[in-house]
DNA sequence: CACACGTGGCC
DNA sequence: TGGCCAAGTGT
């Protein structure tokens, strides 16, 4: 983390054209500025958890998870004191579960080395597990109204477009131009409503698809505005297409209940509860797959499993397919097996049970394909898919709304 | 340094 | 409708 102080060591003070942007973004910020929650007392705790909330996520989806997260970790010491389960379920949809592990791993040294206060220093914050440059930056100015410089995705396209960067910004060149600008903008007094406007014109004025550079209040300062071509800044580097992954899944009930698997701790969906699945192999065909699938449960069937239809689920690198089947197990064979012989630990899972769980989005598109017991389902043949969730409990957006079920 | 890491919304 | 986008970090 290198502070403002030093980045602006060496050039030019910060008046003249500086100075009008700044005065010019403040004033409209002052009035634009929606009324977020995490903006009724600037509390750094409550920053902090915004801030990682809002990494690759939209204000939007924040919101609800964060009014839950503080109705059930109000402070430091209770994300501190939570087993990780707790944490990862609140987190549950949230994706990116890193965060969560990290706010636990954080929140722990916070108590341990820091007497449960948050740190003001960005520097001492970015030792912190899950606090990078942008977050280290953010915490320090909008908790605390240091002046330091936090560049976002909203800052390098907002900066991008002022200055007409060259260099695109999703690359470690293009982010050092960004954030030798910020820092040399971020004003010595209001660099909390400095950053956080930057931040708001990305999010409301200066937006990736049709910016409204009719109402941007720094359209007469705008390079990219000037040469007629504002959408075509900040220039980006295209990203890696995404791999296909094809797989099969399977969805084992014992009477009510159905079989979990839990995840390693870190990785994928890292801690969190899973219907089992697994990527086939080259040339595998789904029968083939789902018998290597059930040799690593070793458990016995009834019957052979029956097909429920496809579950697609996409991820920033991977697009998943899979092919969902339903088998169930003897009632009275409880198997007290508790993991794969790989290790991964396992249970039985009823809804009452699989509500309180951290599943990630994927398990619940294949429990609403097909939760309930063969003899319940209206149609056993396979025709439209049941969508109900009954174990989804208080995932906070219905599952399948978009995803193809069949 | 390039890539892993989730999910939902948008056109 | 596939690809891109959204308040990034860790390795």
């Amino acid at each position: 983390m290198v502070s403002a102080r030093q980045l602006r060591k060496g050039l030019p003070p910060q008046r003249g054209k500086d100075g009008a942007l700044r005065k010019a973004l403040l004033k409209w910020f002052a009035e634009a500025r929606r009324p977020l929650p995490w903006r009724e007392r600037y509390d750094p705790y409550q920053v902090w958890i915004s801030e990682i909330m809002l990494q690759q996520t939209q204000v939007e989806t924040v919101l609800p998870y964060f009014a839950r997260w503080m109705a059930a970790f109000p402070d430091v010491a209770a994300v501190a004191g939570a087993p990780q389960e707790e944490l990862l379920k609140a987190w549950e949809g949230l994706g990116y579960y890193s965060r969560a592990r990290n706010l636990g791993r954080a929140a722990r040294r916070i108590v341990t080395d820091h007497g449960g206060v948050l740190p003001a220093s960005p520097e001492v914050l970015r030792s912190l597990p899950g606090i990078g440059p942008y977050t280290a930056g953010a915490i320090a100015s909008i908790g605390f109204n240091i002046s330091t410089p936090a560049v976002d995705g909203n800052v390098s396209r907002v900066l991008g477009r002022l200055f007409a960067l060259p260099d695109p910004v999703n690359t470690p060149r293009g982010q050092a131009r960004v954030w030798e600008i910020a820092a040399r903008l971020v004003p010595v007094r209001n660099a909390r409503a400095f950053n956080e406007g930057l931040m708001e014109l990305g999010a409301l004025v200066c937006r990736a698809r049709a910016p409204a550079c009719n109402a941007c209040p720094l359209a007469n300062h705008c390079a990219a505005y000037a040469r007629g071509t504002p959408e075509a800044f900040p220039r980006k580097q295209p990203r890696a297409r995404r791999r296909g992954l094809r797989g099969v899944l399977l969805l084992l009930g014992r009477g009510k209940r159905v079989l979990l698997r839990k995840r390693p701790g870190e990785g994928l969906w890292g801690g969190l509860w899973e219907i089992p699945w697994l990527e086939r192999r080259r040339g595998e065909g789904c029968a083939a797959a789902l018998a290597r699938l059930l040799d690593g449960l070793e458990l016995p069937l009834c019957a052979p499993p029956r097909k429920l239809g496809v579950v697609d689920h996409g991820l920033t690198h991977i697009q998943m397919h899979l092919d969902c089947y339903r088998a169930e197990i003897k009632e009275e064979h409880s198997s007290a097996r508790a993991s794969t012989p790989s290790g991964q630990p396992l249970r039985w899972a009823a809804p009452g049970t699989l509500r309180k769980l951290p599943l990630a989005r994927l398990s619940h598109k294949a429990i609403a394909l097909g939760w309930e017991p063969a003899h319940q389902r209206t149609d056993p043949g396979g025709g439209a898919p049941r969508r109900t969730d009954p174990g989804g409990g208080p995932a906070p957006r219905p599952v399948g709304k978009r995803g193809k079920m069949v």
